[in-house]
DNA sequence: CGCATTGTGTCGCGTTCTCGACAGTCTGGG
DNA sequence: CCCAGACTGTCGAGAACGCGACACAATGCG
């Protein structure tokens, strides 16, 4: 699996960015950036679900958006330098590549097409960010699960993701307990199986039934707006 | 008063709009537009709210983020052609400056100071919702209804507004029985006055008191990011 | 193997908010 | 002046979720 930004390039586009880019792996749990952190590196990932997650003063951390495969990470540093402004977390193990914020903005100078793909990545990641203004305050922690699970299943290969209760219930803004009974009541339908860290997606029409409107209108906005 | 992106303008690049620029009233309750519509004009309010609303399937409009003096609304058109993700509608009246977005598509295309501001207030933006994200994920209405008061007085030049509890109750995404509730406990203690249709904002520092943490880290987002 | 750590299941109470219903009050237009 | 429509106040049942406490199970490490 490749980035999809990435593997829309043209190929001129790409020579500009592609002698810059450097592989690596990105661990479960590695901390990207804080807020106020200077941007001066942007990951693409290969795969993988990377938090974008907004810190509060009692220091409760609530997801904003997620970045996977069909973006990248500290992109809007590709127009001009900035901060961060949430804290951006590894969710699942992912392969990346990375390019320096400096090496990105020469790229975009000379490159409309990738001015384009940035600036429809913006556009996207707002329209993520208003969607979950709304879900946050309409919809029930269940519906609000599944569409995490959904999200985060798009953007892996694979039917397991590895996240606790203790960490999930941080992402929605909820309590542990909380998340164990919606658990619970999803592994009785037999839509997932849980077990110590690991969720197993078993029948995701299921999930799909059970979530919000705002799971398909995300994925919508990111198919009209980005290549893929 | 007078729209403060504009102001900020040097001469040189105001001489790139100001000669585009038409000045209008936005009655309160003007819908400017609608999710799907192509954003052709740009609206720079010299006081007052403009609301930007997410619609939901059942007809729920909850608000995303605000427009005020301090930005722009439909400013993201000045980088490409793009259609709105939301609904904007007038909160307060308005007097306000419009130019349509070919013509300062044209000013951004020959300022670098105009590009710098339209990519400020994006990034502002975008502050505005994924703190909005976690405050309606974690906070409670009361809370939240104190922070709406005090970013729509920032914006006005008076101590009343004028707007319904159902509306409100709309914005925030919540029942109006709640919202008259919170609204006469608001009242009891002294801080607003409340009579059909209008709210007269009494003690501003009491507000400030019951709101959450989100209403500064917005407002300091946007002291930070744009001029004024 | 034994132990400390980490993650999960469960219980119970209290609060917040939803949801529906209905009565009372203000306001503008005919 | 009166009426229709719009707005607000209030009530009550119930669901959803917060919050603290505790027991138990799995894992990794010495």
């Amino acid at each position: 699996m490749q980035n999809r930004l990435l593997a829309a390039l043209p190929p001129a586009e790409y020579g500009l960015v592609g002698p810059y880019l450097t592989h690596i792996e990105l661990p479960r749990g590695r901390l990207l950036y804080d807020p106020g952190d200077p941007i001066d590196t942007v990951y693409f990932p290969h795969d993988g679900v990377i938090s974008l997650m907004t810190l509060m003063d009692n220091g409760a951390a609530i997801e904003s958006a997620t970045i996977g495969p069909e973006g990248a990470l500290g992109l809007m540093a590709a127009v001009a330098p900035r901060a961060s402004m949430s804290r951006a977390i590894v969710q699942t193990p992912c392969r990346a590549a990375r390019i320096t914020a400096a090496q990105l903005h020469g790229a975009w100078q000379k490159s409309p097409a990738i001015r384009q793909f940035v600036d429809n990545h913006t556009e996207a990641l707002f329209g993520h960010a208003i969607q979950s203004v709304a879900c946050n305050a309409l919809h029930s922690v269940e519906a609000r699960f599944c569409r995490w699970l959904l999200t985060c299943h798009d953007r892996i290969s694979d039917n397991t993701v590895a996240l606790t209760q203790e960490f999930l219930a941080d992402m929605l803004g909820v309590q542990r307990t909380t998340v164990t009974a919606v658990a619970r009541a999803l592994q009785e339908r037999g839509y997932i199986r849980y077990r110590r860290g690991i969720v197993d997606i078993i029948d995701r029409d299921g999930l799909e039934a059970m979530t919000c409107e705002c799971y398909g209108v995300v994925k919508r906005t990111y198919e009209r707006l980005l290549p893929g």
